[in-house]
DNA sequence: ACCGGCGGGACCGCCCGTTCAT
DNA sequence: ATGAACGGGCGGTCCCGCCGGT
């Protein structure tokens, strides 16, 4: 989610990964090609194709794995985290915690980085058989996290996996808002209207 | 917000506008090359430059013009009439009727069509000044719309306000994930979500 | 030769040949293109064709004579007034007179005017019929302008004619690699040693 | 300086830098075309980016560096000639064989090759920076490699140079005039003219 | 395993010329 | 006599994928 830089320590494979998801959270798939990737990687063409076959595509399909698997850990340390010992966890109060922080970064670096899954979701047509594929596991894979914790705090099934979704879609499209209006202001708005609806929900 | 056929009595200028609001819709703006919107147009490549002199970037500034105007008076003609005579208006019920028509649509092309707004978001970077500015002023008179109807049902202007941003982040981030998950699940759960939780806080 | 602003009182025809004289001095035919002229000359593209109708190439043919009547009557007034009643008169003080103005102008402008002739010539191909016919005679009778000076002054014809053939070729060579150079050197060299050698020639 | 055809032995780079060197001298910079430089070198379009990530500007540069060695080597062997045995070496009589020789070449082809030197001086405007550079030492090249023969014959430093500058002025100039009239009179008569005074200046 | 070179297609922008209403 | 709209062809640039050679 920050602005990774690219630590010429790590083998070109990685390199070409953390380069495809910089360059998919600031112009997207179709807005980057592969002269700046490599450009960014130090790497020479022939590598591309060596680790990945696919081309661009299995680069960007990656990319996104990469994206979740390190999304997927930020959140599970933080709804984990969010139980005392014993105590039943509060993931509002963990789910508050998180989006500060993110809305922290995002602000920090000036709206110059969104989230890879949504371009490449808006980007993509249903023709786009890997990526969707990829997208759908990604964001389902993110959704069941979220709705695991409001489930273990005692919500229902469907109702946790409702507002998993929502949960998702007020952070996407959150950020989407912010970018355009380069000010947190809107995502700020829409995650705090989420928490308190929630909260109020709650009981 | 379905995918518009291209009536060839319009002048060309109209044409070119529905084709790039439509091909944004599918495949974003960088995805989009100008040769098969001026076939989508039927027009040749001189008439694009003398009536977007600024090219593909003052096209697609239109388009989102035109897609914000439409789009807000669907918002006016559903939130307008959702009072009855004298009664006062009930916002939810509206946006509920609006949400479940739109998502209708959605299902039914398959989800090939996106928000123009949205992937523009994501695909521009602040250095796209005119895309920002338009995406900035598109986006806020969407929000202003909805904040209106509920400011006019008796809530406060700020709640309002945070309301109308998590509207349309629940929106937006509930298509993309529909797109990305090739069904409209996701997005009937956030949408659903939240209007069981606005009905809820509104008591 | 100096850089013409454009009055905006003249009739929209001088207006045009005028930008594009100024045009060719820098950038010559091919570098110059419509919308520029038209811009500078602030014409619509329909009073071009209406004054022009063979287009681009009969503006710069217009605009190449404008050029050669005006250097024509600038050399004609350098020339004549060389002589002081009755006294014969000296082609070589007027011409050093003529050649230390122009150099004060080129250098002034910082080496953006060229001669429009010199581009056009060279520019064009032997298929250009009729540029190079107006070149032709523009030559042609800049030389002879010149050489009719020096044969008052009581050089043979040939001689004359000959002597006007290299001033004519030291001023374009000498403008092109001052312009090269980005400095007036080259230029003042090679019209200083042309003088010296005619000076010393004449005895 | 001739129209030299395009041996399909030689590199794609080195074809690509005779092709461009060929059109410079016949239409100019601006009006060539890279579809032509392709065909005449039989290149694919991507080699030109690959070996002149410049584009076409350093293609240009990198032709007339070729042009300005390969007139360099011609101008040494003619001068270095010039003496025989321990006799004195005579400048003059090596230049009058080299324009000599370099003016059938040119009506031999019928003025449809020019100087590519020359073309790009008045093509280009102090804001081209690498072409400007590029001339300013191509120019100075030749005319160092003038100046000093000159000087091994006995003129002084700054009248060599004089001189050199001064004979480059009349070639360029008299060819320029020499296309203009499509025919060789005007440059015969300007290198005429100047080798009758340099032989007189010489006593 | 790497990498420079190649291939040619497609990108967006602008070109110059014409037409048809004023 | 003006000027807006049109017409497509061509401008230079960069694209992504694939080979050879090492």
């Amino acid at each position: 989610m920050a602005n990774t830089a690219n630590p010429p320590g790590l083998p070109s494979r990685d390199r070409l990964i953390t380069a495809m998801s910089d360059a998919l959270q600031r112009r997207g798939l179709h807005g980057t090609g592969l002269a700046e990737l490599l450009a960014a990687a130090d790497a020479p063409r022939g590598v591309l194709y060596h680790h990945f076959p696919g081309g661009k595509t299995e680069l960007a399909v990656a990319a996104l794995g990469a994206y979740v698997a390190r999304i997927g850990q930020s959140l599970d340390r933080a709804l984990a985290g969010s139980g005392w010992l014993d105590a039943p966890p509060d993931p509002l109060a963990a789910l508050a915690d998180w989006l500060e922080r993110a809305q922290a970064h995002i602000e920090d670096d000036g709206f110059t980085n969104g989230c890879p899954l949504a371009v490449v979701a808006l980007e993509s047509t249903p023709a786009d058989v890997e990526l969707r594929r990829a997208l759908a596991e990604a964001f389902a894979a993110v959704r069941a996290r979220i709705a695991a914790a409001f489930e273990a705090a005692g919500r229902g099934r469907a109702e946790a996996d409702a507002v998993a979704a929502l949960v998702v879609a007020a952070y996407e499209g959150g950020l989407l808002q912010a970018r355009a209006a380069g000010s947190l202001e809107p995502m700020a708005q829409a995650t705090g209207a989420l928490l308190t609806l929630l909260r109020a929900g709650a009981r």
